[in-house]
DNA sequence: GTCTATATAGAGATAGAC
DNA sequence: GTCTATCTCTATATAGAC
């Protein structure tokens, strides 16, 4: 049986340039980014760089067509508990509150860095950002309703719509949080969030 | 009495760089700017705009300086009005509505844009954007005091750190609703947190 | 206060050797 | 698959004429 070609713990060139990518524009955009930032930090050529992604679109195309599944995957996972609707709706918020503790900076989500950039996305991949929202609301709507069969959580209105105010109150979130009050305001917002969906 | 230089119409050309720069801002970020963009708008040459700011940190600072008061005095203006603090909040929200609204495009908040970029502005910027932050949030909190009490309004917990939810929503409510779900989500998500307000 | 012209730096991308 | 070298374009910023 043959090893793979990184048997030295190194990673596949492709992964590093996009985990490289991936963490600059979590901290400082997606027009921050540039093939010189990411050689600095993978230890290539910037030139070699466009023999795996050819243009900067594809480059930022496949780091979504990556990131998206990855964290749906986990929001798949944290659905099948065996614990309330509450429960995975606060382990929702901390998948984002996770990221936000990333080091070094607060990072932000990468589908809502691109978004506020979105003019200067390609088309491939405004449709690939469309769908993470589509998706991650669906999730959510998910949860609240089971909440409200259960008891768990408390609402009156349609779950898809709140599932949305959800998802716009963490990407805003990271944002905000970032620029003052940080981690401690986000953990704050997250528990009057829940607070809101208690019942009265 | 004398007339201003601008009789014609004809904006100080100052401020004309002040729209133009911000209304690209708003709509492609602030890396999507240049002295070039902006000099395709105003009628001037980009290396006149240099004149009137030397470089483009100030000129990012001067748009935070003019749009906060702005933005702020349009949330005093519309504390001061004789209605319920559940209307208040309502008209609030709506400051930033009017922003998506505005065309061309889908607008998101200067300062949510500019937060996004956080890692690229300078430190006065820095500075003015967390002070923004910090006016709306303890305006908001003084809306929902004013609200819990005169019952238009029901919630418990902390008023500043729901202030700082509805304010992080709506950043966030922006920048997602313009890659999906538009203006109308926008609205359904505002009157879905009013509905959370509501007693239950 | 606005212009033309230019300096300087950095970007994305390509060609071709190894 | 990675390198060096280079092309082309655009960016911010400055100098100096008008």
């Amino acid at each position: 049986m043959r090893l793979p070609k990184n048997v030295d713990g190194k990673k596949d060139t492709k992964e590093a340039i996009l985990d490289a990518a991936q963490s600059i524009i979590q901290s400082c955009g997606a027009n921050g980014i540039s093939y010189q930032h990411i050689s600095d930090i993978v230890n290539i050529r910037k030139a070699s760089i466009h023999y795996h992604f050819p243009t900067k679109d594809r480059l930022i195309e496949a780091l979504v067509r990556r990131y998206s599944p990855k964290f749906l995957k986990c929001v798949d996972d944290l659905i099948l508990l065996p614990v309330s609707a509450r429960i995975k709706l606060k382990k929702y918020i901390e998948l984002f509150e996770k990221t936000l503790q990333d080091e070094p900076g607060m990072k932000v989500c990468l589908c809502g860095m691109l978004s506020a950039e979105l003019a200067s996305m390609g088309n491939p991949t405004v449709l690939l950002l469309r769908r993470f929202y589509r998706e991650n609301i669906g999730r959510l709507s998910q949860i609240l309703d089971e909440g409200n069969s259960s008891g768990s959580l408390s609402f009156t209105g349609d779950s898809a719509i709140l599932g949305a105010l959800i998802l716009s109150l963490l990407e805003g979130a990271m944002i905000v949080s970032r620029t003052e009050g940080g981690v401690p305001q986000f953990k704050a917002v997250k528990n009057q969030l829940l607070r809101l969906l208690d019942k009265k």
